[in-house]
RNA sequence: GGGGAAGUGGCGGAACGGUAGACGCAGCCGCCUCAAAAGCGGCCGAGGAAACUUGUGAGGGUUCGAAUCCCUCCUUCCCUACCA
């Protein structure tokens, strides 16, 4: 009996030349690049098959397009800063940086376990000097430029750990650790000015054409640009105003309140106007309100708020309307004000009803015929009505001259208010990049020179989850101003990870530099990234931040070409086990170790590039993979009689003129064109493929059985370790050098479909008459219309149909189909 | 409330206006075997003995022809959410 496939000895063995030859270094040879990348995981535990999913499917494409000529560039490292390794420290007393250290080499273990491409010596992590110096150079260039300032934030402060927590660490409005309510306190913080860069973001999601429509929908959201007039209430009995933001002006006259948002600073100004009690109840109510996180205030559906006691004017309609502080409004959107016009907008309904405020009716429907919802607001178009000297004017045509009334009058303009907020990427941790800041009495803040940088992280910190650990060492604190050389502090916060994220994808290319994060030279040769991976979960967060970094560096000039990193982007699926995500509380994760000893790697890859598109969720089962290994089985059994005969087939195109060995080359090549074209469309389902791959080793199978020692069989065992190569890597490579090849199968070219292999010598052709299949023609390809119709007419079926009436048309689908239409 | 994606056999899926269900999983039958496993061969949407009919969430439309394009509705999943 023939030796059968062992892959626990195949593939670590493969694994290991790989690694010795630098099989998968980009080169920079002159062939054209192709830059092929993950999102930088962060190295937290175990693989699972999820995460197997995705790195199989990108070295498929590394594979596939080095394969195809290109000189790939595939590099991994890992997001090493955050907070798990913080966490690791407080609940167990570990050191962050040997925890982190510790998980880097397990992870790395495992995705070079999975026989991944990766080009290894272009590695980085975030959390080592090497790295986060240029993270603090880029810091101070975007400080140097204001996009990076330091003010007043209201952020998630629990009392109790004396610490800032992150949104996702308030639960319910209270500290995760501790279980204290959790209140907002305004702390000074750093802000990176992406909204200096908003309109850009915007307009150039049209030209991201290699990116999914919905995550530019998302990012469109997020942005929120909405164009409006801002316009000013002037507060009765006080010479002050209060800028209000609104998209729907025309209908200002329906305005019945004001409504401010409590931390809104009019609040404490209205003390001299309106009567103690009232001014106690709303500062009251404002600090009710401001104690609680976002996240509770806002998922509060109950609309709240106190009449301040004082009232505005509206510079329209003359009307003076009581001015309230409400929840619903928002401090930082807008100016921080709304009118309140309940006939028109939802949620001023709700308030109005809840607080008995009137609505008054100032658009109405054009076409009166549509079913009102009572208690609803009527938010469409319509006709003015009850707006002197607007009324009888469309909704578009009382925006435009209000608006240019009101600009007349110097009380407001027409402006774009975004959604999207300025970065805080400060934060009161321990394991991150030093922000490089120095505060002197006499310079105040200053700029650590870049000639003395970096600013170490130093080790030893007291990580316990009491309050920022920087700021409780005096070693670190303490410093001397690098302008003026008196004693100064540091700066204690460290940066958000997203910013190390936001360029990781520029050191890949430069990775040992020492005088520049990268140069622009490696940018000019290797940027764009063509194809990034990663999950649709960091639609907003990440993409956008690394899209506003992109454009930063493009303005500088330190990258060329355009001012967008991401040429093409693509989402892959989760993988599920029971139909649930894997997670260690449901113990029902599926390992990557395990499921290598068990099924091998080769396998294991398959499997998850087969069960479904890439795009799609996955299901994981053990028969599928079962399936997967059946399969190889069959792959090594079908080269199996070829092992050792090197000039069994020297690659070239046999003749075929049997039939069986016409549809054994087709196969080879129907294979090769599905391989190709899903990777050239950039579909890459290569679940299509495999499935094309399952044919052909059926037809070898088949072939094994008749005519084991045809030329063309010789060719499609030759073919087959080729065409399996991106998927399959292991095995491909054993195959290959048993079937007695030097040069690894990863650096050959891949199969190119011919046109002559493809073809067919005989179609069926279909005859449908009135669109219903009556008859099924084995007929030669380039039959002619004429010809058809004379075959199909000797059809009985067919001709028992065109009896039931006239002949009115014929319809011819060269070598597909002829429609007879009857009547 | 807003946005997006998707609904095809027992299951995962294939079919980018032209033969619906490729390929795999599960199941059933056979061969091989003392037997089992593995392997190999065959069957496998529904109704029907067959001819044939019917069938891609529901309904309508466009077309010679629709799983595919358009409209309405239903369902599921994901994202987002008091953004004025």
């Amino acid at each position: 009996m023939a030796e059968a496939y062992d892959f626990r000895n195949i593939e670590p063995k493969w694994r290991e030349r790989w690694e010795f030859d630098a099989t998968y270094r980009a080169r920079s040879d002159g062939r054209p690049k192709y830059y092929v990348l993950e999102m930088l995981p962060y190295p937290s535990g175990d693989l699972h098959v999820g995460h197997a999913k995705n790195y199989s499917f990108g070295d498929a494409i590394a594979r596939m397009t080095r394969m195809r000529g290109y000189d790939v560039l595939h590099p991994m490292g890992f997001d090493a800063f955050g907070l798990p390794a913080e966490n690791a420290a407080i609940d167990r007393g570990v050191d962050p940086a040997a925890w982190t250290v510790e998980n880097i080499a397990n992870m790395q273990r495992q995705i070079r376990l999975m026989g991944t491409g990766y080009d290894w010596s272009r590695e980085i992590a975030t959390c080592f000097p090497e790295y986060y110096r240029w993270n603090q150079w880029l810091f101070l260039r975007l400080y140097e430029r204001g996009l990076a300032y330091k003010r007043e934030a209201p952020v998630n402060w629990c009392p109790h750990d004396k610490t800032v927590l992150a949104n996702e660490q308030v639960i319910d409005g209270r500290c995760w650790r501790c279980n204290h309510l959790v209140e907002r306190r305004n702390l000074s913080q750093w802000f990176l000015k992406i909204t200096a860069y908003a309109d850009r973001l915007l307009a150039n999601l049209d030209k991201l054409e290699g990116w999914p429509e919905r995550t530019k929908t998302m990012q469109r959201n997020w942005i929120g640009r909405s164009e409006g007039v801002r316009f000013d209430f002037a507060v009765d009995g006080l010479d002050e105003t209060v800028p209000v933001f609104t998209t729907r002006i025309d209908t200002a006259f329906g305005a019945t309140f004001l409504a401010i948002a409590p931390e809104h600073p009019m609040v404490a100004r209205l003390r001299s106007i309106v009567p103690p009690e009232r001014f106690d109840a709303v500062t009251a109510f404002a600090e009710r309100v401001a104690g609680k996180s976002e996240l509770e205030r806002t998922s509060l559906l109950e609309k709240e708020g106190v009449f301040t006691g004082a009232y505005a004017i509206n510079p329209l309609s003359g009307a003076r309307v009581p001015i309230y502080a409400t929840n619903y409004v928002l401090a930082d959107y807008g100016t921080g004000a709304v009118m309140g016009v309940p006939a028109h907008d939802q949620r001023d309904a709700e308030f109005a009803r809840k607080y008995e405020l009137p609505s008054v009716t100032v658009v109405v429907p054009v076409d009166d015929d549509r079913a009102r919802i009572e208690g609803a607001a009527f938010v469409d178009d319509g006709r003015l009505t009850d707006s002197g000297k607007y009324d009888g004017m469309t909704s578009a045509q009382a925006r435009v001259a209000m608006a240019a009334d009101l600009a007349q009058r110097g009380l407001g303009e027409v402006t774009v208010t975004t959604r999207i907020r300025d970065w805080l990427v400060s934060r009161q941790r321990y394991w991150g990049t030093p922000i490089p800041i120095v505060y002197c009495d006499g310079c105040g803040e200053v700029p650590v020179p870049d000639d003395q940088l970096p600013v170490l992280l130093p080790p030893g910190a007291p990580v316990d989850g009491e309050g920022s650990p920087l700021a409780r060492m005096e070693s670190f604190v303490n410093t001397t101003c690098p302008r003026c050389g008196k004693p100064a502090r540091r700066e204690t916060d460290t940066m958000d990870t997203f910013f190390e994220s936001s360029w990781y994808y520029l050191r890949y290319l430069s990775p040992h530099d020492s005088v520049a994060p990268w140069e622009r030279a490696d940018a000019n040769a290797w940027m764009n990234v063509d194809q990034y991976i990663g999950g649709a979960e960091h639609t907003v967060l990440h993409l956008l931040y690394a899209r506003f970094f992109y454009m930063f560096f493009h303005d500088n000039r330190w990258v060329g070409g355009n001012d967008e990193p991401f040429e093409r982007l693509f989402h892959q699926g989760m993988v599920l086990k029971d139909s649930e995500k894997m997670s260690k509380s449901r113990g029902n994760v599926v390992g990557v170790d395990e499921t290598a000893e068990r099924y091998g790697v080769d396998a294991m890859r398959l499997f998850l590039l087969y069960v479904t598109p890439p795009e799609d969720t996955a299901e994981w089962t053990d028969e599928g993979i079962s399936g997967r290994v059946r399969f190889l089985n069959r792959v090594w059994r079908a080269c199996e009689p070829l092992f050792g005969k090197p000039y069994a087939s020297d690659g070239r195109l046999p003749a075929a003129d049997e039939a069986d060995d016409r549809t054994l080359l087709r196969a080879v090549h129907v294979a090769a064109k599905s391989a190709l074209d899903e990777t050239l469309s950039r579909r890459f389902h290569f679940n299509a493929t495999i499935a094309k791959l399952d044919e052909l080793v059926n037809a070898l199978t088949a072939a094994a059985r008749d005519r084991s020692g045809s030329p063309v069989t010789a060719y499609a065992v030759h073919a087959l370790p080729i065409l399996i190569a991106p998927f399959a890597p292991h095995i491909a490579e054993e195959l290959w050098e048993r079937l007695g090849h030097a040069v690894s199968v990863h650096l050959q070219r891949f199969i190119e479909p011919d046109e002559r292999a493809l073809a067919v010598a005989e179609i069926e052709l279909v005859v449908q008459v009135n669109g219903k299949i009556r008859a099924r023609l084995a007929v030669a390809p380039d039959i002619s219309a004429e010809r058809a119709y004379e075959l199909a007419q000797e059809n009985p079926a067919v001709r028992a149909q065109l009896e039931s009436g006239e002949l009115r048309k014929q319809i011819f689908v060269p070598g597909k189909l002829l429609n007879l239409v009857v009547s």
